[in-house]
Order: structure tokens, then sequence, then C-alpha cells
DNA sequence: CGGCATCCAGATGGATACTG
DNA sequence: CAGTATCCATCTGGATGCCG
């Protein structure tokens, strides 16, 4: 059987971990939750952009990894409310983190992106006139 | 204009961040550079599962936010090498907090999963005769 | 070796409508 | 309020083939 030592196999529990996180809805509802319990619409008020139907995915997913916590009251109008729990809690901090760095290195990866677009539309150096030429399929289709 | 102090506004640059980090291969990939440069194909073999469209497209996505480094080298059969710059250095930190995160609590994501799968099935508490009564539509459609 | 272009099946996700 | 379900447009991403 093809096992290596290498952590970046396909079974490895990490990439398990890190494909969940790979979602920034997840990441974005946990770093809300982070600061107290909310409720459903609560949430998708907050999230600018996040659809009911992802909010309501999404929640589930985290739910099931055991991060979150939802609490039903049985209120007029129902409410439901949802909570991290002590697993999600521990998450916190590396979420802080990324957080943190995006606030504060934002600023470098704009002026990057924007140097890489100026660069990459033409030909870095010499253009020579590109007309035209080359596979010129007339009746584009 | 609706300007909110909110960070999860869809305008915040945090959000924008996020979001290519909410990329399982781009966080693979970063933390494989950060034990020093690869070649492409090398890159290609290391993370199983990832096909060629899907390195080449991220890799560069991260070449343009500035984190990875591309450089050509005249050899034979031409040899290129991915290395991270000196911004991408400075995402390996929060990345191996949460690979550090992953590898730590996998254990206790896996039984929430599970005990997840295994109450959501069934009804949870009293189970009681459900039958198919409800929104009985005959001509189901 | 290191890519890019094309094709296309299947997953993603928004809009809408309806339930408890 | 808190969802579930369906429809459907779009995007994702793998497979394949070709080029420098």
């Amino acid at each position: 059987m093809e096992q290596r030592p290498n952590p970046y196999a396909a079974n490895c529990p990490t990439r398990l971990v890190l494909d969940r996180l790979a979602d920034k809805w997840a990441v974005l509802l946990l770093g809300l939750l982070a600061s107290g319990p909310q409720r459903f619409n609560q949430l998708r008020r907050e999230v600018e952009g996040l659809s009911q139907k992802m909010l309501s995915q999404t929640l589930k997913g985290l739910q099931r990894d055991g991060l979150i916590e939802r609490t039903v009251f049985a209120t007029a109008p129902i409410t439901v409310e949802y909570a991290l729990t002590p697993l999600g809690r521990t998450l916190i901090s590396p979420i802080e983190a990324l957080r943190l760095w995006a606030e504060s290195h934002i600023g470098e990866v704009v002026a990057a992106q924007a140097a890489y677009d100026d660069a990459g539309p033409a030909v870095p150096v010499m253009p020579m006139k590109v007309q035209n030429v080359g596979a010129g399929s007339p009746a584009a289709r």
C-alpha cells in the first residue's frame, strides 16, 4: 500500500479538518460566536452576503463537528441560539491569529495584486508587435 | 449609505484575505513551501489529490497575492521553483497554529461527527410512531 | 518538465416558496 | 422566528490533449 510518511496524504486527518476550515462562512461564524451566543437570523443579518441556505448548512456542519451547540427555547415564536462548545472555543485562538494576520497584511497583499495585475496583461519585456497573428480563427466559434 | 462598523461586511479587507485562505490547496501548499522551495511537479506529487490544473491555478493566485515567488531556471528541461516571499513567510506561523489545532483535536471532531451521525437519522427522544402522516401529497408532484 | 486551453460532469449556492 | 425543500444558473475542478 502506498503508505507515505507525508502529512499531505489524502487520508491525513489534518487534511480533513483543514478542508472544513477551508470554508469562509465557517470561519466567519466561529469568529462571531466567539463573542457570545447568537440567534439564527441575528447571524444572518450580521454576515453580509450570507444566504439563509448557506447559514443553515454551515451551522449544521459546525454542529456536526462538535464546534458549536444548538439550543432551542420554547418561546412564543421559537428561539434558537448557537454557541461555541468547549472544543469550538479552543479554535478561536488560531482563528484570531489568522484574522490579525489578515488585518495587518492586507495592504501588502492588495499592493502585490495590483503589481501582478499591472505586469500581467502585457508582455513584461520587449512587447513586440503582437498583431492578431497566430491562431487566426476568423469565424470565431 | 449603510456603512456598518462591523468587520463582517462584504467590503471588509479581512473578508477578502479570509476568502483566499479559505482554499484548502493554498493552505497546504504554503505549509509545504514553509520547509523550502519546491518545483512544480514536486509539489504535484507531494499533495495527494491535487490536479495539475488546481496546482497551477492556486500557485498563480498565491503569487498574485505576493505570498510566493516563481523563479524560472533555463536548464535543459526547464525548471521552475516556487518559494515563499518574506510576506508569505509571515503566514506560516498562523497556518502552523491551525495545523497544530487540527492534529491535536481531530479525535474530538471525529467523535463528535460519529455522535451526530448516530443521533441524527432517528428522532433523539421519544421517537413516537411517525407514520407517513403529515403533508400527504398523493400524486407527488 | 512546466504549463495552458478545452470540454464537460458534478458540486455549489442563490432565489423562491412553504412549514411549524 | 427558524428552518426545509425545490429549482436552476453558475462555478468548480478533473480529464485530456497540445505546446514551449
